[in-house]
Order: C-alpha cells, then structure tokens, then sequence
DNA sequence: ATGATTTTTTATCATTTGGTAAAACCCGGT
DNA sequence: ACCGGGTTTTACCAAATGATAAAAAATCAT
C-alpha cells in the first residue's frame, strides 16, 4: 500500500482525497508461476501495481509467442489497448514467478479522474511514460540489429535478466531462441 | 480553426472556456517541401496540429534515417519525448509537401491542463491514443516480416501511400529501399 | 540420487535482408 | 528536346536470421 502510493505520487504528487479514493478497495492478487493474469481475448478490467514478482504481456501468432514488455518491482501497468477502451485484449498477462498484483478498477479509475484533477493527471503521467517508453523501442527496433538489441537489454535490464528464461528474452527481441543462443555463443 | 477544435473535440469534449484557451494565441505556420519543422537536438516547445500536407518524424544513424511516423490529415502530434521533458528531441520533424501547422506552446498547454480538467482529459486522451498506435507498432515489426510489413501498411496507409516516397516507405518500414523495391517487385 | 521434463546449445541448410554498384526511369528547368 | 539530378529497379555476393533436428545441460518431482 505504502509502495502503491509512493509510486504514484512520483507520476503527481496526490491530494489526501485522492491518495484515499485510490486505495479504498483496493485488493491484492497474488498468481503463481505460469498462471495468467489477464487471457488474450478477456477484457482488462484494471490498472495493475505490481508489487511482487515478475510478469510479461505478451501474444500468440501461429505456435510463436511474442513478448511486449516485463513488469516487475513496483509498477503500474495494464494492456492500456484493452484498459482504455474496455474492448477484448490482443494480449496476456502471464506471471512469471509468485507474484502479487494489487487492482484498481476502470470504473473506479474513470469516477476518480472525473472527480480529482489530481488523478487525471497521474494517469496522463502514466500514459506520457508508456508513449515514451514504447516509442524508443521502436526507434531500438529500427536502428538495431539483433546482437545490438540483446547487448541494450542486457545493459538496461541487468536486473532481472537472471530471472528471465532465454526463449522469453528472444520472444521480446523478437527473435527464435536458436538466433540468440548464437548471439550470445559468439561474444 | 473549425478543424482545430473537432479534432479536439474529437478526443474529449470542451468547454467554451477551455476551446477559447486552446484557440487563444494559436500560431500558424507553413513549412515548404523538405523543410525542417523541428531539428534534432532542439528542444520541442509545440502541440502540433497539422492542418494541411503531410510530414515525417524521424532520426538519422550513421548515414541512414529511420521514419517513426507520417502526418497528415488534421492530426494532433508532437515529439512527445521533448514536448512533455522538455528536453532536446532525439527526433526531428520534416515537411514531406507544403505543410502547415497550428502551434500550442508547451507553456499554454500546461496552464491549461492546470485551468481546465477538461483539456487535461484531452491530452490523456491523446497520449493514450499515441501509446495504443505506438504498442501496435511493436507487435507488428515482432510478429511481421519485412512483405507482410509492407502490405499492412499499403492497406492501412492507402490515402497516403502515393504521397511518400520508396525511400521513405522503406526508413519507416526498418529496411532498406533496395529490399523494398525487391519486395515490390516479387508480387 | 534417478529419471523425466524443460531449457539451452549446436549444427546444417534455406531464406531473407544488407551492401555495393550500376542501369533504368522519371521529372523539372532551360 | 535535352540535360542533370534525383528516384527506383536490378543484379550480385555477403551476412544475418529462420527452420528443423538433435545433443547437451539444467531443473524438477519422486
């Protein structure tokens, strides 16, 4: 909880209201490895804080899986595609370890940003850093190859790499596990 | 001014205050074929709103350039990694045919992101939009070769395919143009 | 510990894409 | 019509990646 509202006053400092209405019924989930959060197809009733663990959003085309980004430490995420307009997601959410969510509904989230301008504008904040965030690794997709792209993630995401299995790191680089297992052969 | 606002209005709905602070001190401005809207390195001080032509946002590498995005139509757009930091642009904007643009200064957006919950609830809007166009942009480079890359594009950029050039096409797609015209050339 | 299952590595060959160069094409200015 | 500059196509070879299969290593449950 504490966790919860220190990460979302580093977005925009809240209003004791606000910081409230956020945090009344809240609820925590914990999933095991392998479950899934959210399935393909299911809409995404929430925003998630990622408390504890480590999760992928990820999809399936033909027998390959593609990997869009991992969640841990604490986080606020969701499948916003499906999140915003409350359609059907083209995406999982999977736990990769125990890991434990807390969830804040839509409805709730659209009565506090009519109701606080304050949370509106943690929202904006987080959608300004999913923009940014998802626009630089189009630019990394465009301007490097796979080796280079593997050589950044390691350097970016030194944290968790030891958690990650490899035919996951290639899902996300979007590569087959047999290119990056060469990658990393050749070093 | 008309195509302003419905674009506006488009996202989220505004008072008659907030669309008067929106149209107040709006700047136009023309840019002629291949010129630059905005440098690399400069830092982005605009909401754009592009009124007439068509433009590219992009970057170089080395000697090559890679295309993150076209514009046209009457859109809302900006470097958002700049324009929200306000730090210097990894990217740069270029008029692709006789471009011209409405300016809404960084500086007036965030007073009237402050003044008016209702244009906070815009910007929302179209960062969430921007953050959906960008995640679905990274699906497809994973789960999509250089071919299907191309016709998806021709499919959905139809109105605009004629207007840019193979070279162009081919930054924004992640390949070369020899490769594209290859493509082109086996249908 | 043992065997079963999963993950990772290695190998081989086919396909895709890149790099370079040159030719063909298109278009605007004179 | 002709020139000149840019764009697009074609061709050839090299490098990167994919597909498939099998071996090796690591992990897990009993």
């Amino acid at each position: 909880m504490t966790d919860f509202l220190e990460c979302c006053n580093r977005y925009a400092p809240l209003d004791k209201a606000s910081a409230d209405g956020l945090c009344l019924g809240l609820k925590a989930k914990t999933y095991k490895k392998g479950e899934y959060i959210l399935r393909e197809g299911e809409v995404c009733k929430y925003l998630y804080f990622l408390s504890k663990g480590l999760a992928k959003i990820s999809f399936e085309k033909g027998d390959k899986e593609f990997i869009m980004r991992f969640f841990s430490g604490n986080v606020l995420f969701s499948v916003f595609e499906s999140f915003i307009t409350q359609a059907p997601s083209p995406y999982r959410i999977v736990a990769l370890e125990e890991t434990t969510v807390m969830l804040i509904s839509h409805r709730r989230m659209e009565e506090l940003c009519k109701k606080h301008h304050d949370v509106e504008t943690l929202f904006r904040k987080v959608l300004s850093i999913v923009a940014i965030r998802m626009t630089k690794r189009i630019s990394e997709m465009l301007e490097e190859n796979a080796t280079e792209r593997y050589t950044q993630f390691v350097k970016e995401h030194h944290s968790i790499l030891q958690r990650i299995s490899l035919g996951d790191l290639a899902s996300y680089l979007g590569i087959t596990q047999q290119s990056l297992s060469r990658i990393r052969a050749k070093k």
